[in-house]
DNA sequence: ACCTGAACACCGTTCAAGT
DNA sequence: ACCTGAACACCGTTCAAGT
């Protein structure tokens, strides 16, 4: 028993975060156990808790890698800087096309809910807030005459919205009206409310 | 033991999903075991399985009668027709309302996920179908001219993109800018979506 | 027919004990 | 210092046994 000193900590956590990964992908979240983590890496339960201070934080943590993931996707869909609405498109792609590639990984991040009153690290609302600073200044670009706060505003209320296509897509609960593929939904919206963003000079309620 | 008939099979599924919404809506739906709703019904483990499947059934159950609830709100909101750009606003801020007054119900609508394969019964699609017809209905009396294609279309976009508000607004993991409140996004998306909808007559990807 | 409670196979977490 | 494995308090589900 004890010190066997197979990996250091650092190698402990990269290949338990490695096994949460692999599980996840193939049985959801709702698959993941510390138990199966451990018996995955060939340690015991207690083990575990050396490295991550319980399940959910190894989540977060997992999470964590998945945003990075997905930030990286983001970031080669506008790479090559092309112009604002098309680059806005491009990032909406990449997001449908990272869900649908990682489905379970990238659920996990919306399915996982921290205990009462605790919240995310400070490195995790970072990773979210670097992939949206992508959408607003893109929207920035393509709207120069509008106020920070408007395209701060337009910003979060686009890119919810593509997520809500996202999620309810995916939700085969969800999945009222057939036909429509979720590349299409995206696109009236984003059709249609860019359209809107940049057509009229005030939003309808100010209308009539 | 046995034989206590002190209940119908009936009231015993009616006062166990009445103690699931209970437990649910104090502690989430993760707070939600089997062996807590029969501990508060009086009962013993295996009688649940007399009146359900098993614990999913009992959350599908449960999150039908959410469903209803959800539906009715809906309806009362555009019961005094007001003109249709009004009552797609009022049907926004009729579930909003509801997020906010029964979160945890109502995240567990999007939160719980059938096993592999197994998919929700009809009366659950039907009463969803029901709630999106109401959105459909308002923006096909907005927009006269488009075709019921295009009308199923815009009404996925519009309500994924308002439910896509709620679900990130509620998630404190999402809170990525200050300041905005949930009623403010939905404004926005609704404000530059239906304009774009309605006042330009082709979109963006067939421009220039 | 209804209901119990023991049984089984799982959980997350802790911690004394071993090297 | 690292790691084990038993222990504890939970799970969901089944089913023989009781009335």
């Amino acid at each position: 028993m004890g010190r066997r000193n197979d990996h250091t900590r650092e190698e402990l956590r990269e290949i338990a975060l490695q096994a949460a990964e692999e599980l996840v992908a193939a049985d959801g979240l709702d698959g993941l156990s510390t138990r199966k983590v451990v018996t995955r890496i060939g340690y015991t339960v207690g083990s575990l808790y050396m490295v991550f201070r319980n399940l959910d934080d190894l989540i977060v943590q997992m999470n964590e890698r998945t945003l990075d993931d997905l930030g990286k996707q983001l970031t080669v869909a506008v790479a090559d800087q092309p112009p604002p609405a098309q680059a806005i498109r491009a990032l909406a792609q990449a997001y449908i096309g990272f869900a649908l590639t990682e489905t379970p990984r990238w659920l996990a991040i919306y399915q996982h809910r921290l205990p009462e009153g605790q919240t995310v690290p400070d490195s995790f609302s970072e990773k979210v807030a670097g992939m949206f600073a992508l959408v607003q200044q893109q929207l920035a670009l393509l709207c120069p005459c509008r106020s920070p706060d408007d395209i701060t505003l337009a910003a979060r209320a686009l890119w919810s919205g593509i997520h809500g296509v996202c999620i309810l897509g995916f939700d085969q609960k969800l999945e009222f009206v057939g036909g429509r593929s979720i590349a299409e939904v995206t696109d009236s919206l984003l059709d249609h409310y860019l359209a809107g963003l940049m057509g009229l000079g005030y939003p309808l309620s100010q209308q009539a």
